[in-house]
DNA sequence: CATCAAGGCCAC
DNA sequence: GTGGCCTTGATG
């Protein structure tokens, strides 16, 4: 099997990918790696803070800190035979199957999104449900951890989902019906539609939740003149790790003159993000998330100054009152 | 018979 | 120990 077009990358070291191994793809050495210490029982010592950045570079430095990776990115110990049976398939066959398919549908479909640009097909659907805005599953996840009282009182104060992701769909539709120009609507205009309609449903949650109704307007105000733009990174990201296990949406759209063009950052934050629940490591991420808020922000504020742009809609009312207040 | 992930081999 | 390449063998 060839991976070298897919741009797949081994989850533990960034490697180049040779095939599935032990659950799921990785690189050759990873793959080495995880079954010597597995069939020999090898017990390794970090010598640092048990936090080494493992990549193709240094994975050899600390192989307690790699061997933990791979458990976290889910290689499979039970994938490892006892007997040492050679060849053949094991349980996780059909599994890789599945995963092979999936993925290669993705691809499709986003390849063909991407090689018509002019085409009338009309990728409304398809850019709605691949930023997971589409029917929530179970996002809270199976163990209910125990979560601070402030906490759970701002998670009170969350709107329905449904009602919001109701609003905006409607959106889109009303945006559909309405678009003027020949064809479909384009790419742009749909994700401009998405954001107005996420940034309002932002801003109707900050209204009504419990600390945030209780500051004087005017503290409101400059609040979320000032972070709005990080608020919808973050509504975005939190699907694609609610919801997405690959952001392949990002990786193949690679909007061309889109915000930082490539924008691998946000999608490493996001992928990265799947298996980081903590505190800490979210604060970590803030600094990129504002950093890419300033790209949005430049990139909005380009296409307004081309006239792409409504001027009456909310996303530019706050791009102006930011820029006004700084 | 082709596939392809699991184990084996062995220069480095 | 590492990792690129080889051999194996159940599955479809
Ligand atoms: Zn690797
Ligand atoms: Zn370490």
């Amino acid at each position: 099997m060839d991976y070298t077009s897919s741009e797949e990358l081994c989850p533990v070291c960034g490697d180049r990918v040779s095939g599935y191994h032990y659950g799921l793809l990785t690189c050759e050495s990873c793959k080495g790696f995880f079954k010597r210490t597995v069939q020999n029982n090898k017990g390794y010592v970090c010598v640092e803070n048990q936090k080494c950045r493992i990549d193709k570079a240094q994975r050899k430095r600390c192989p307690f800190c790699r061997f933990q990776k791979c458990l976290k990115v889910g290689m499979r110990l039970d994938a490892v035979r006892a007997n040492r049976m050679r060849g053949g398939r094991n349980k996780f066959g059909p599994m890789y199957k599945r995963d092979r398919a999936l993925k290669q549908q993705r691809k499709a479909q986003a390849e063909a999104l991407l090689a018509s640009p002019r085409e009338p097909t009309d990728s409304t659907d398809y850019v709605y449900s691949e930023l997971h805005y589409g029917p929530l599953g179970d996002c809270r996840g199976p163990g209910q951890p125990r979560v601070p009282l402030f906490v759970l009182e701002l998670v009170r104060c969350d709107p329905d989902e449904k009602v919001v992701q109701s609003k905006i769909r409607q959106s889109l539709q009303q945006h559909k019906l309405q678009w003027k120009k020949p064809g479909s609507p384009s790419l742009f205009s749909i994700m401009f539609v998405l954001a107005e309609q996420t940034l309002l449903s932002i801003i109707e949650w900050a209204r009504t939740s419990v600390f945030f109704r209780q500051l004087q307007v005017s503290d409101q105000m400059t609040l979320l003149h000032n972070c709005w733009s990080e608020l919808l990174l973050l509504d975005l990201i939190s699907r694609q790790v609610l919801k997405g296990k690959e952001g392949h949406f990002f990786s193949s759209l690679d909007m061309k003159d889109g915000p930082g063009a490539g924008s691998g950052a946000l999608l490493e934050c996001a992928l990265s993000s799947q298996y980081m629940g903590r505190f800490t490591q979210l604060l970590q991420c803030m600094s990129e998330i504002h950093f890419m808020s300033t790209l949005v922000e430049d990139y909005l504020w380009s296409k307004h100054e081309s006239g792409e742009v409504l001027c009456n809609s909310l996303l530019i009312e706050m791009l102006h009152a930011k820029r006004s207040g700084i």
